[in-house]
DNA sequence: GGCATTATTATCCATTTGTATAATAAATTT
DNA sequence: AAATTTATTATACAAATGGATAATAATGCC
């Protein structure tokens, strides 16, 4: 019986050879899917490799150290949410109406409401603040969001002929989907996701109709609105 | 010289003795302020008690295991708040809509935008996802809330005569709290603490004058609403 | 086919982790 | 004041941690 300990001539796994882009990509893959399912205490060294299918020592070589993979992660997982609103809101097709609507049913879909992913972004916020690095990640990756959603109300201001303030109200629409998204991941049993984008969409009709009577002069009822 | 190790007669610090409400509420303080100046993951035992100026044997003979101290502080973090809520909307005085804009003013006052306090929370939402007990906190938690905010809004339909959904427009207003404040907190420079109460007042606004409009049979423009 | 390169592993190491147990001192009761 | 209780500490311990090094095998190059 040949000892358990050094390994006999065939006994030790095969050694695939990755190039180094897609191993980067598989470690932060299987880092993100920690910090999804069992938060920031569990992802280890060793979890993560683990979970990768590689031995702990790789994560040296390709990160140097574990934070460093933790920042990566996060910095991913910011530049994908990016990406896809930018997809939707600056490349996709349609009114202004409709591009945001299709980001609401977006955010409310199975694709986007997983606990898992809210277990990585949870993570992300964790680490905006004890990480300077990562603050400045999530600082850019803010002001692009609000930018495009800003970008987007501007021109719904236009097709419509409506006069809004789109700074001021990007900022409330970003922080009611982000609001809502993160309670229904937190408890799906809350709301329905439904319920969420009939949020969303009654923000959009109310801000609308809001600005018509502006225009049409008529004062509107205990508006402090324009502060 | 007395070997520093084996402690002399009377090199050992003073026990204080406290009562076990006390003591167990000084663990639970020194949890959260760790949990929120430097996230669950540095929260260990021997963190912990060190903060709160007590070995870290005391920990078992308190809390049983570091898991149930953890529970513990999420849910003195939640109850916390509730109280804090609670005041302002149930046993406060004046109209619906001003305690309404009491509590928008009290979330954005410098007593609840700390970052420790987010870090507080962030461990909070990181715990609900992994730890089931942690999770029935929020489930209990978090509908405590929504009620109490839809009972307001219930009584201001009331007060100003108004045909609102008091459910679901909770769901709304507590959402775009939730998400202006984790946001603000995040990066204090992305916007100034009145622009979130402007937003939140904004919706209150546009909320009443929908419901006003459609009271007076006017169709609202483009509204969905009602959903 | 032989050789250099380097991705990958196995292994080691000092620390830190959570939990457990026995010793000790401060209260409380008698 | 003696006895009992129990809050608190000191210590022990196996397991897990992040980091480091040397061995090894896969790849590309000539």
């Amino acid at each position: 019986m040949p000892d358990a300990e050094s390994l006999a001539d065939d006994g030790s796994p095969p050694r695939r050879r990755l190039d180094a882009r897609r191993r980067r990509a598989e470690l932060i893959r299987a880092t993100i899917e920690i910090l999804a399912e069992a938060g920031p205490r569990e992802a280890t060294v060793r979890a993560i490799c683990a979970r990768a299918g590689v031995s702990h020592g790789l994560l040296r070589h390709y990160f140097g150290s574990h934070s460093a993979l933790i920042t990566a992660a996060c910095h991913s997982l910011a530049s994908d949410y990016d990406a896809e609103m930018s997809e939707i809101l600056d490349q996709g097709r349609g009114s202004a109406r409709d591009r945001l609507r299709r980001l609401f049913r977006l955010l409310f879909s199975p694709q986007w409401i997983d606990d898992r992913t809210l277990g990585a972004w949870v993570s992300y916020w964790s680490l905006v603040r004890s990480d300077d690095e990562v603050a400045a990640v999530h600082r850019d990756f803010y002001a692009r969001q609000r930018l495009r959603i800003a970008g987007t109300l501007a021109r719904l201001g236009q097709e419509e002929g409506l006069d809004l303030d789109p700074q001021a109200e990007a900022l409330a629409i970003a922080a009611l989907m982000d609001g809502l998204w993160l309670e229904h991941c937190l408890d799906r049993s809350s709301f329905a996701p439904e319920a969420a984008v009939a949020r969303c969409e009654a923000w959009l009709d109310r801000l609308t109709a809001a600005a018509r009577s502006q225009d049409a002069g008529i004062a509107p009822v205990q508006g402090r609105d324009a502060r």
